[in-house]
DNA sequence: CATTATATCCGTCACTATCC
DNA sequence: GGATAGTGACGGATATAATG
């Protein structure tokens, strides 16, 4: 950031304005590292879901409208006016309708190989924004109680506001969404980043498994189950029968390796039923780290926000002061200076034009 | 303190995509 | 074509908060 000097009040209006304009365009145009949003492996531009979706509508998601979806939303979703009053509203004004896109972008990904609505993207998305809103909200997009219909009022807003409503996404051709155990070519795939998210994941899960209260073992107590959480075991060990008893594991010779041709209708689906469980367990192990990553990139970019909105602020005085003290010594109309002309300014510049656009936008000049 | 509402977790089912 | 992984949807169980 560079400082501003005053010096003879006819050069300093103009050079003021001019260079003030540049830093608050260059200040508007800090974007999004869009790559770090999610962990999952990036489409072709030709593919991607956005590239399918209709522009948003003619009124821009602006600010106003931001603040007015989440508030309804949450209000809708019955969060409570405590919950809304200490919301950073303010967060989603600059860059809402792209973080909307983005996180949907990302959740497309995720499932690109299955047909899902823009609106099940959105209730992952607006999981995510609830979290601004309310920073008290909990559950996950998936989940059909609480969390999910609050989520689901957000998204319906949130969709609602940004001209997307309705518009059901395509699937991906298959081709391209190999996202089940490697990534496709000219794929990426953070599985470092990835890794220590679920690491972190279990031992969080480790922790509430500690504190519960011992398994129960009652059969009459539904499909739900007992608490078995017990992964120290291997899979044939802890692999019972409907009576019990430890299935048969796999028979030498049986023809092709894990056949389980060999096997009782019974054992065949317990053991599909074991599989499932714990491929159910790691699935949503798998969504939580994903949701949690998002919102720890949703806490930074939060952090980022405010620190460019203080920036702006002090840039807004020092212009302000600038002004009083042109005014002051010299009356000529060239130097009142307003914050739309600097705008204008900038967007001359074709540098700053989109960066001076979205400001504009923002500010409703 | 009992009841109700909400949030979270879990097992299972159904379905698709992929592997062999 | 069977086996399997992955995941959304569903419903039950439990924990916790809110309410009267």
């Amino acid at each position: 950031m560079s400082s501003v000097q005053s010096s003879s009040p006819e050069t300093t209006a103009a050079a003021v304005a001019a260079t003030l304009a540049a830093e608050i365009a260059a200040a508007s145009t800090a974007t999004i590292d869009t790559s770090l949003l999610s962990p999952f492996p990036s489409l072709p531009d030709e593919q991607h879901p956005t590239a399918l979706l209709p522009p948003p509508a003619a009124s821009a998601f602006t600010a106003a409208t931001a603040a007015a979806a989440i508030s309804s939303a949450m209000a809708s979703a019955q969060l409570g006016e405590a919950a809304l009053t200490s919301a950073p509203v303010t967060a989603f004004e600059a860059d809402a309708h792209d973080q909307v896109i983005e996180i949907m972008n990302s959740y497309q990904q995720t499932n690109a190989h299955r047909r899902r609505s823009s609106v099940e993207a959105a209730a992952a998305a607006s999981s995510v924004l609830a979290s601004i809103a309310n920073s008290n909200a909990k559950g996950y997009p998936g989940d059909h109680h609480g969390g999910a219909q609050q989520n689901s009022a957000a998204a319906a807003a949130l969709l609602a506001a940004s001209g997307m409503h309705g518009v059901v996404l395509p699937t991906i051709p298959s081709e391209s969404a190999s996202l089940r155990n490697t990534p496709g070519p000219g794929e990426s795939f953070d599985t470092a980043q990835f890794a220590a998210l679920q690491s972190l994941q279990q031992q969080q899960q480790q922790q509430q498994h500690d504190n519960r209260p011992p398994p129960l073992n009652i059969s009459s107590r539904g499909k739900g189950g007992s608490y078995d959480d017990d992964d120290s075991l291997s899979d044939d060990e802890k692999l019972v029968g409907g009576n019990g008893m430890p299935l048969t594991p796999d028979a030498p010779g049986s023809g092709r390796p894990g056949s389980l041709r060999h096997l009782t209708p019974d054992e065949r689906r317990a053991r599909r039923l074991q599989r499932n469980r714990l491929a159910a367990k790691e699935c949503r192990q798998k969504k939580k780290a994903y949701i949690g990553n998002l919102e720890a990139q949703v806490a930074d970019l939060q952090e980022e926000n405010a620190g460019l909105r203080k920036e702006l602020e002090e840039l807004h005085a020092r212009l302000t002061l600038s002004a009083m003290r042109s005014s002051s010594s010299a009356t000529t109309p060239t130097l009142d200076i307003k914050m739309s002309d600097i705008i204008a300014s900038a967007a001359e510049d074709p540098s700053n034009a989109a960066a001076a656009a979205k400001r504009a936008r923002i500010s409703g000049d």
